[in-house]
RNA sequence: AGGCACGUACGUCAAUGGUAGACGGCUUCCCUUACAAGGAAGAGGUUGGGGGUUCGAGUCCCUCCGUGCCUACCA
């Protein structure tokens, strides 16, 4: 058979996927069992803007694992793909696209514009399919979504009607987030807080008869012009005169009132706060409790309006600034400026500084809706986080504090708004324009120019995929789906609307758990991000290391934060050669086996020692990585089959098999050991599956008889395929304490050996014999069995077992547990001093360890207040080190 | 300004209140016919400082130092 010694990624990861894809595994429908439980993920999706970076690729392996996972265990799985139309950036990039043409998109025209923007996101949407298909994450493409699908449409169409009959979604003129860049308002989630070194003016505003007069302190001063009062604290007595006074608005000479309201910090600044209702969501909100004038100064185009004096109409705001700062200093009204910090609004798109205007605009209420989901957690702790600390919290926090949300945006690109006006400027909500026809008795209506919020329509996502509201099987089957894998970023952009809308539209919560997975960051610790340029394209991952690597590495992230290195990569794809060789090695030595899965079952004495263990600690790796699943401890489930598959099965395993294993002829013995071998890795190939899809698969399809090896009883008649493997089940009555008891023993006797051989500088070819001694018959006879094995692991010349250990003086020794004692005769090799050091070194360890349990076992509160369990354990092991300890004694004066 | 996390080997990270581990790196030896992307054996830690609870603390509590993240309407 032609097996290379090396793995090959690129070699297993081309064919295997479109095989899988093509025969339908990644579809529900191949699971035949019609009473099979449900496993369901919808994927968070993927801006169709972007393509994926390493974030989307932990998130995908994640999901991955689990959907394989189930879908071994025989479950019926649906992962549903598909991707969210990002308003605001693709808009974004088609714009500038038109830009590099001459073009702006009112020269198209908005049918035009979307046409061409649905161009584009086939290009760009088709990059990330391949990515996905790369990963080897096993959607269900059959079933794949794009938020801005008509189906999904007619959802979003559905629920704002209804909310919109409930009185919950709203049109109304307030003051909003207005990006002067994108030409559109933004909800405060899309607003970015940036603290940066700005300036804090002090002007003076004098009083009506132009004496005196009061002094605010402003960061933007261009503001002024639109001023309409002045406020101070009530309880403040600098200014308690100065209250219903009039002053004198300078450049404009405008009469404003001095106000007094309990938001001014009267600590802050000089105590008294300029008022501009129309530019400042604080001000405008003290305008409204003070019916104060909205004086628009500045436009949607961050412009000054006419309204700002014919001096300033038409500046840009910051040059307006500089030019109110001059005016002031030369009317002798500017008192100082200081230097200040302070955080600045800005667009988290295209990072513009954040314009807040009075706009008429589409709100969601959100009260009701917060009540319900608060309501789910209170009561039914629903959806289960996790970790649960800190998110829970992170997300009842935050619904407690939640506002109404401004859901229209100011874009050609999204779901336009299904409200029609007519001449009378009447609003009509409807599902279609045939039925606000109908609903407002005339033809004569124009609809809403505005489309919604993105997140508008990724909030019904777990729903509207599965074909809401139409009350479809799926819906029927995988709704609410098993769990959501996502980044701590959008618990409250996604996650918490999800939650609010699935429970009023589905009346349930729309995953059982949410898995907030850890951030990747770059090697400082610095998130990744576009503008920073330290981005890793997790194809590039690929190409280096494999992409079964690359998820094994990344699913060991788990939920905490870390740092990205290359290098820690390179021990995954070393794990895949390792397994690709053990396979080889398997694989070659396999002539006259057949995969029998019979032997998994039954376990006895007549077993081998190494059978027994190798069973044991297979059924112990399977429930163990079983619980790490269902914990989703993704980390702990990678740890457990990198040690069972590494150390146990190639290092112990494989090395105790070999003799039996390699031999020329075909004997019982030889052929059963082979069947053992190559039935046991293949079990190791299942419980690896979900993590490494590619490299197991691509073993799997060439072991002997893996073919007629039972899949999951679910599938079948489905075409061979690892994926639709039973996964190991982890019985407990295969797990045996004695064997593994047994097998450490001799693991320990061999490490003994071997260190005496590097200690004692003995050539590894150099064959020396090896005499054990213990009065216990067991455990002699435990050895004599395993003499063989012991003998070619330490290359000894001879393995011989007494019940005293009669070596000569020239020896090096040890001290095993169970009361064992290892000799190695090294007549003209040993250095007796060199030994004596030695043993001396191992006696202080024994002894530094034996103290702390003394000490331990010494405190009566401990005999009295521990369990006992704990107590007898303590006493085992200070018996165990005693005993040790004299046998080592013993041993020195034997070398005296 | 408040809230929350984190600080463990040289590096990156693990450890239901019960013997502090893994991987990489480092030292020595070995190309032993599955694998040098490997094998064998090692060195390396008063778990950021201090205090407390407990029979027992990396783990729970307090405090200080350091580092991140989130939320917020101080002009």
């Amino acid at each position: 058979m032609e097996i290379p010694k090396q793995y090959d990624p690129k070699q297993a990861e081309q064919n295997h996927y479109e095989r899988w894809e093509k025969l339908g595994f990644f579809a529900p429908e191949v699971n035949r069992d019609e009473h099979a439980p449900v496993f369901s993920i919808a994927i968070p999706p993927p801006n169709v803007t972007g393509s994926l970076h390493l974030g989307h690729a932990l998130q995908h392996t994640m999901m991955d694992v689990l959907t394989r996972y189930k879908r071994m265990c025989g479950y019926r799985t649906l992962w549903l793909p598909g991707m969210d139309h990002a308003g605001i950036s693709t808009q974004l990039m088609v714009t500038r696209e038109l830009k590099k043409e001459g073009l702006t998109r009112h020269d198209l025209g908005r049918e035009k514009f979307i046409e061409r923007v649905w161009k584009w996101k086939k290009e760009s949407g088709g990059q990330i399919t391949r990515q996905m298909r790369r990963e080897g994450a096993s959607v269900d493409w059959s079933r794949e979504k794009f938020t801005m699908d008509e189906d999904l449409a007619r959802a979003v169409r559905e629920v704002f009607v209804r909310l919109y009959e409930d009185g919950m979604i709203y049109r109304g003129n307030r003051i909003v987030n207005w990006c002067p860049n994108d030409q559109t308002v933004l909800s405060d989630l899309e607003v970015l807080k940036d603290p940066q070194p700005g300036k804090l003016y002090y002007l003076r505003y004098p009083a009506k008869n132009g004496e005196g007069g009061v002094t605010v302190a402003t960061t933007r001063p261009e503001t002024m012009l639109g001023d309409t009062a002045v406020a101070v604290n009530p309880n403040d007595e600098r200014y308690r005169e100065l209250v219903g006074s009039t002053l004198l608005l300078p450049l404009t000479g405008r009469e404003i009132p001095v106000v007094a309201d309990e938001f001014v910090d009267a600590e802050f600044g000089t105590g008294a706060v300029k008022v501009t209702p129309a530019h400042d969501p604080n001000d405008y909100d003290m305008g409204q409790r003070h019916d104060l004038a909205q004086i628009v100064v500045i436009d949607v185009h961050a412009k000054m309006t006419n309204e700002a004096g014919a001096d300033f109409a038409g500046l840009d705001r910051y040059k307006a600034r500089a030019k109110v700062v001059e005016r002031f200093a030369e009317l002798g009204l500017l008192e100082k400026i200081v230097d200040y910090e302070f955080s600045i609004s800005k667009c988290e798109r295209c990072k513009t500084v954040i314009e807040p205007l009075i706009s008429t605009q589409w709100f969601m209420r959100m009260d009701e809706l917060r009540d319900l989901a608060l309501e789910l957690m209170a009561r039914e702790k629903k959806p289960r986080f996790v970790p649960e600390v800190p998110y829970e919290k992170v997300y009842t926090n935050w619904l407690e504090n939640l506002r109404d949300w401004t859901i229209s945006r100011q874009l050609w690109w999204g779901h336009q708004i299904p409200a029609w006006y007519t001449k009378d400027g009447e609003i009509i909500v409807a599902r279609s324009e045939e039925e606000a026809r109908a609903k407002a008795g005339t033809n004569e209506l124009t609809q809403d120019q505005d489309v919604l919020d993105t997140w508008f329509s990724a909030a019904l996502w777990p729903f509207s995929t599965l074909g809401w509201p139409e009350q479809t099987k799926d819906l029927e089957t995988f709704y609410p789906t098993s769990v959501l894998i996502t980044g701590r970023d959008i618990i409250f952009l996604w996650v918490s609307r999800m939650v609010m809308m699935g429970r009023k539209f589905m009346s349930r919560e729309p995953f059982a758990d949410v898995f907030i997975n850890g951030t990747i960051l770059d090697v400082h610790g610095q998130r990744m991000s576009k503008t920073k340029m330290n981005g890793i394209d997790p194809l590039e991952v690929f190409e280096k290391y494999g992409v079964d690597a690359t998820r094994l590495k990344l699913a060991s992230v788990g939920s905490t934060d870390i740092r990205w290195n290359d290098k820690q990569v390179e021990s995954y794809r070393n794990f895949a050669n390792k397994i690709w060789n053990a396979a080889r090695f398997c694989l070659l030595n396999s002539e006259g086996a057949t995969i029998n899965p019979e032997i998994l079952n039954t376990s006895g004495p007549e077993l081998a020692l190494h059978d027994r263990w190798i069973l044991s600690r297979l059924n112990k790796t399977a429930r163990d990585v079983r619980e790490a699943l269902a914990g989703y401890q993704f980390h702990e489930a990678v740890q457990t089959l990198y040690h069972f598959f590494w150390d146990d099965f190639c290092d112990w395993y494989i090395e105790l098999t070999k003799s039996d294993v390699t031999a020329e002829e075909s004997t019982a013995q030889r052929d059963q050991a082979r069947v053992r071998l190559i039935t046991v890795l293949e079990q190791a190939l299942r419980l690896l599956h979900p993590f490494m899809p590619y490299i197991t698969e691509d073993l799997w399809q060439r072991l002997p008889g893996a073919h007629e090896s039972l899949l999951h009883e679910a599938y079948r008649g489905a075409a061979p395929t690892i994926m639709l493997a039973a996964y190991p089940e982890g019985k407990a009555s295969l797990i045996d304490e004695n064997a593994e008891w047994e097998m450490q023993a001799v693991i320990d006797l061999i490490s003994r050996v071997r260190n005496i051989r590097s200690e004692m500088n003995i050539k590894p070819s150099e064959p020396v014999p090896v005499l054990i001694g213990s009065p216990d018959e067991k455990l002699r006879s435990m050895f004599l069995a395993n003499a063989g094995q012991i003998r070619r692991l330490v290359r000894a010349s001879e393995v011989s077992i007494n019940a005293q250990l009669d070596a000569p003086r020239a020896s090096a020794r040890a001290v095993l547990a169970g009361s064992a004692e290892v000799a190695v005769p090294l007549a003209g090799l040993i250095d007796f001093a060199q030994e004596r050091q030695r043993l001396g070194k191992e006696k202080e360890k024994l002894a530094a360890e034996g103290s702390k349990l003394k000490a331990q076992l010494a405190n009566p509160q401990f005999a009295e207040r521990a369990p006992e369990e704990k107590v007898n354990e303590v006493r085992a092991r200070i018996a165990d080190i005693a005993q040790r300890t004299a046998q080592l004694e013993q041993t020195v004066e034997n070398l005296q």
